[in-house]
DNA sequence: GTGGTCTAGACCACC
DNA sequence: GTGGTCTAGACCACT
């Protein structure tokens, strides 16, 4: 489900974190679905569940989750996250990768058919 | 020239790498301009020397510039950055930024317009 | 493990760098060997942490090592070294010296017989 | 003749003499030729003349060229460069290329095929 | 306790 | 004057 990289510089909670945002956002785990518990995913990943817990805490923080004492925690329903921030952070983001991909010789009709393919890809689910 | 936000988590002399790559990269500054001296720029935001060394030292890794002993730091020639990189990780960051600006309710549309005036706003220049 | 020269014109941190290269290449330390922390190599070799940080942070990006975090640093799965690079530095390296010990009188066969022996005395180990 | 490198991170008078020592003992350049004044150098390569002196005052150090003043510089005969040095540096350079190279997953029939076709071309010249 | 960031201040090699 | 190296010492984030 969630593959740690060493090589990667971010923190261990933080690569946990957005690997979860990624397949939320993507569609592969459903609102209302339940995520494993601080401690089974700690065994899965041999590592501290202090780490799970603080990258559980930034996802709730954040809307994405909803944790319930002694019963787990649960994607959150998505009108939630919709409401819960503005956007143009991510806007941004998105403005400086592409003017990158640009300068680094990339064709905009491939940067328009990737945003195209991943539009298409989370409608199918 | 550039801004440094104290509150943004991010280490300063990220801040100030990634500030330089968005210049480069929007066509703000052009190939074999000059950019400030390690020391100019020191003095211009008020922090450590060393602090600006090691963003000039990420940038020059990245092939985004050429510092010269005795002469100073250039915007390194558009080729050196196009040969120098493959842009699978650019990709994955847009597929994940665009994947959650669709979550967050954003449409499709607004999406491609921006990614399009991006494009035009470097072409103009 | 590690001697400085203080008589070396090359910088502390690329003595330190290099040495542990040789450690690495030749086989002295292994894949996933941990190696000293920053603060006990600065401790034994009596010079300022930050030339080690300086040292290791060359030895990761050129993909030696691997530190994290409130772990140490490692030697990196030997796979990660033989993908991430292109070797043609290399055999400019090798050519210019080759060239020079055939032009101050060495001995082809001389030269053959290092080559197979630092082979030989890496398949041993 | 001599191409500059500006990415390189090596002093410019470095590249200039390493450039000579490689036409040099790669027999491109041969015993009792001449080679550019100082100051035509300068004017070729576009840069100051003190940056090429230094580079021919350590050629000429290591016993790679004669200067004689008013006459200009000469490749030194090769008798001279023979008795100069001992060549346990060269040799260690060697081991450590070859060291690393075999790391990084080359073949030693590739590696000991390049000494031989260095060895070639020079005794053709 | 670990790696990473930052400051203040110094010195060096280069051009 | 420029980039690069180094020290001494501090603080932070992470596990």
């Amino acid at each position: 489900m969630i593959q740690l990289d060493l090589g990667d510089r971010r923190p261990l909670y933080m690569q946990i974190k957005e690997k979860f945002k990624e397949l939320i956002v993507t569609g592969a785990i459903k609102e209302g679905e339940r995520i494993p518990s601080v401690r089974e995913m700690a065994n899965m990943l041999a590592i501290n569940p202090n780490t799970i817990q603080h990258a559980y805490k930034e996802l709730e923080d954040e809307g994405f989750i909803i944790s319930q004492r002694a019963k787990g925690s649960f994607i959150a329903p998505i009108s939630k996250v919709q409401n819960s921030s503005n956007n143009s952070a991510l806007y941004k983001s998105l403005m400086d990768t592409v003017a990158e991909l640009i300068y680094r010789g990339e064709n905009l009709d491939d940067i328009m058919a990737t945003v195209n393919k991943i539009y298409e890809n989370i409608r199918k689910e």
